[in-house]
DNA sequence: TCTGGGGTCCTTGCTCAA
DNA sequence: TCTGTTGAGCAAGGACCC
């Protein structure tokens, strides 16, 4: 099993486009006044920058450097060359995200001739001679080892765990290490005495699980032993879409959070339409000034990927549901999905959704000719939008 | 320091029907 | 007919991942 994980994904591709940035600290995240570092080179990161840190902690560590608004599209396509380099050797890849992918080379080995750490050099080599951008490599006999070696050898490394090594290698780590551990799990765990995964392991299950709660438990438990018998799964089926905004400042205004819900119901409904997806249930989210967040769901009796009727519901969540404050967030968020053609027969009977639909698709048609700004709802015409990029035309 | 955006999965509590 | 149990479906919130 390997697992492939980009060197600051993001600033790398930056660099790439604009060489004479290679010297300097880059930055690449939101630039607004609550923006997050989304990627830092590892010089920037030499002044304590990193990944999910607000932009403006980010610029009083490392003043100095170049602060870069993120480019989606430039790095997806990076991103699909790089996974095609994973699938000329095997076909058996599993992208977690746009910069990291498991890889299954079972069969590769025998094809190619090489051992694992050989195909973890050939992944390498290529990428870096396509792309101009380098990658670690984690080799191990399941999909928890591998990814944790690549994490141990950034940048621009390769780390092999042999098989009989796994316990040497994992049990000194510590319990933050083990995957589903974030800060919360983790003091918990520290609580009570469990510090590395050596302690897990040693941990009775049953108390494990009065712990943490049983799937947890047992998740941990299983990891902690070098137990992991997930396989690497190529196709991959969306469970939820959605979009959601921070504002550059607070909102109270109930007229504005629902233009804002008729914006991400737009993109969410959208982006249905684009996947041949619909939905059953939509839910909305609102974070308040003090970071305390709701969500509010409500399901449909039939599927939907229209952007009216997502609105409509998401607008009687609003209205219905959620107390008067200063919002600082908005989202709204379609789960439930099935494939647009399995429910076709039922569908075509309910004539009003049938005709929102075929305009909306003709509008869907119209933006992806002639840019994002061609046609919107007549109640967003006018309004401005807050994020950078956001509504400009596609370039030709 | 002051916390993005797009997701997944799990737990808990409630309701309803068998 | 009433009561208790169980499971499914739904809703909400929390933690986690990149």
């Amino acid at each position: 099993m390997l697992h492939v994980d980009m060197d600051a994904f993001y600033a790398s591709v930056e660099i790439r486009e604009r060489p004479e940035l290679a010297s300097v600290p880059v930055v690449v995240g939101g630039v607004g006044g609550r923006g997050v570092v989304c990627s830092a080179n590892y010089l920037a990161r030499e002044y304590g920058v990193r990944s999910a840190m607000p932009t403006a902690h980010a610029r009083r560590l490392a003043p100095h450097a170049v602060f870069l608004p993120p480019q989606f599209s430039l790095y997806s396509e990076t991103s699909r060359g790089v996974m095609a380099i994973f699938r000329d050797i095997t076909p058996l890849v599993e992208p977690l995200s746009l910069d990291e992918a498991f890889l299954d080379v079972g069969g590769a080995l025998r094809r190619l001739g090489l051992t694992s750490a050989g195909v973890g050099e050939l992944v390498r080599e290529r990428v870096y001679e396509a792309h101009q951008i380098t990658c670690s490599v984690g080799v191990g006999p399941t999909k928890f080892l591998a990814k944790l070696a690549s994490g141990m050898c950034k940048p621009d490394g390769m780390m092999v765990v042999p098989r009989g090594a796994v316990l040497d290698f994992l049990h000194p780590l510590p319990v933050s290490a083990l995957w589903g551990v974030g800060a919360k799990t983790a003091a918990r765990l520290e609580q009570v005495g469990l510090e590395t995964v050596a302690d897990v392991a040693a941990t009775p299950l049953p108390r494990l699980r009065r712990m943490i709660g049983v799937a947890l438990a047992e998740h941990l438990h299983a990891l902690s032993q070098g137990h992991d018998d997930r396989k690497v799964v190529p196709e991959y089926r969306e469970k939820s879409v959605g979009a959601e905004e921070t504002f550059e400042v607070d909102h109270y205004d109930r007229s504005l959070l629902r233009r804002e819900l008729l914006r991400l119901a737009e993109r969410s409904a959208g982006s249905l339409r684009a996947k041949g997806l619909r939905g059953r249930t939509v839910s909305i989210k609102v974070r308040f000034s003090d970071f305390t967040t709701i969500t509010r769901s409500r399901t449909l009796s039939v599927p939907t990927d229209v952007t009216q009727e997502v609105y409509r519901t998401a607008a009687e969540l609003l209205e219905t549901q959620v107390p008067e404050g200063a919002v600082r967030l908005i989202g709204v968020r379609v789960e439930q999905l099935i494939e647009s053609d399995a429910d076709g027969e039922q569908l075509m009977f309910d004539a009003p959704e049938r005709g929102w639909r075929e305009a909306e698709q003709a509008a869907d048609q119209a933006r992806s000719r002639f840019g994002n700004l061609a046609i919107r709802p007549a109640s967003l015409l006018g309004a401005t939008p807050e994020r950078s990029g956001e509504f400009e035309p596609k370039p030709e």
